[in-house]
DNA sequence: ACGGCTGTCGAACGGTCGGTCAACGGGCGC
DNA sequence: GCGCCCGTTGACCGACCGTTCGACAGCCGT
């Protein structure tokens, strides 16, 4: 039955995300999934497997949107403030698919070399701003790796500081988040003269 | 011997630095250390002290010097670069502090309940910018608190980047990224009209 | 109705590691 | 020179947990 291979995928979703990954047993995911822990080992080959399947699972979805905005022909910074609608909202409907995304696998330096997919949505952001430099809509000034760097390194913060409960997080303090990205986009901190 | 202790620690952070809290053997650090794996318990309770012990000390030295920039009387828009300054070249001096400290513990819910100071930069960050609201040198629309975590969270991805090696770190790289997050405060991504 | 295959179970195994502790030894006070 | 303290050692313990595996139950083809 292949229906249960999912029952101990979306287990172990929730699993890793309220205890994180090495703290949780093998055991608690297959209670989780209502199975004998023994029955892990028939659908995957080790711990580690499942988590790389729930990562690659869900993290290529997410990529897939925000690859898709790079071929829209809106202005560059409508752009970004997309892909960052795509993150933050994601929060919201799957907050325990950015739990595990954001609080496990992000930092560790072990996944990250096992999957090169991590680097993929800076990437993606990355050619936005290159592509908004050409068209000379977004200053040719800043080196778009560096910027694209930043940009998503405040959408991870925001997720962060979803994650760890310490900031708000109803419909409107997305959105208000979401805003005060573009905003930041558009002309920065300091007031304009 | 107080020096032990010394000992102990500096080798914890080389190891924490390179393997990882939860892959760090106790032995490891010993063996690092050039001593019985027995004597750590003599000078901590445990493992998980080892690691809030390096973590401390660490840490409040550069709160310290974020706070300080509180203090000076520049402008917002320079504080802020002083704050991502002192973070970057860190990253240079100390290069393996940083690893343990943006890797292991910045993420890591668990240490983060038990830690409060890990909030404190942002809230530093985040009383710059309001002081910089109030002198009218920064745009009073923006929610201070989402625009702190957005410039820390730019700052820490560009430590993460360096720690996973994507990216170059000489010191003219250092300097550009310094320069870019300025700029970014300045006058966002956007060609000013 | 039989044999075997597939999915399922959970007891048991084996290795790893944090933590303990009895013993040692060398320096210091007497 | 004697004993005592205490920093130091490393063999050992016990728990934990990922993984294995033999058993079993239901179903299907024959």
């Amino acid at each position: 039955m292949e229906e249960k291979r999912r029952q101990i995928l979306d287990a172990a979703v929730r699993v890793f995300a309220h205890k994180g990954f090495h703290t949780s047993r093998v055991g608690d995911i297959a209670e989780e999934a209502g199975v004998a822990h023994g029955l892990l080992y028939h659908y995957f080959s080790s711990k580690d497997e499942v988590l790389e399947t729930v990562f690659h699972e869900n993290w290529s979805v997410l990529l897939d949107r925000i690859r898709a905005v790079e071929d829209t022909d809106e202005p560059a910074a409508e752009q970004l403030r997309h892909v960052a609608a795509i993150l933050l909202r994601t929060w919201r409907h799957e907050p325990d698919v950015v739990r595990v995304v954001v609080r496990e696998i992000a930092r560790s330096p072990e996944v990250q070399q096992r999957i090169g997919e991590l680097v993929e949505p800076v990437d993606s952001i990355r050619r936005i701003v290159e592509n908004g430099q050409a068209r000379g809509e977004l200053r040719a000034d800043l080196d778009p790796q560096l910027a694209a760097t930043i940009f998503y390194g405040g959408i991870d913060a925001i997720l962060t500081s979803w994650v760890l409960g310490t900031r708000e997080d109803g419909d409107d303090a997305i959105a208000r988040a979401e805003q005060t990205l573009a905003e930041v986009v558009r002309t920065g901190f300091v007031t304009p003269a």
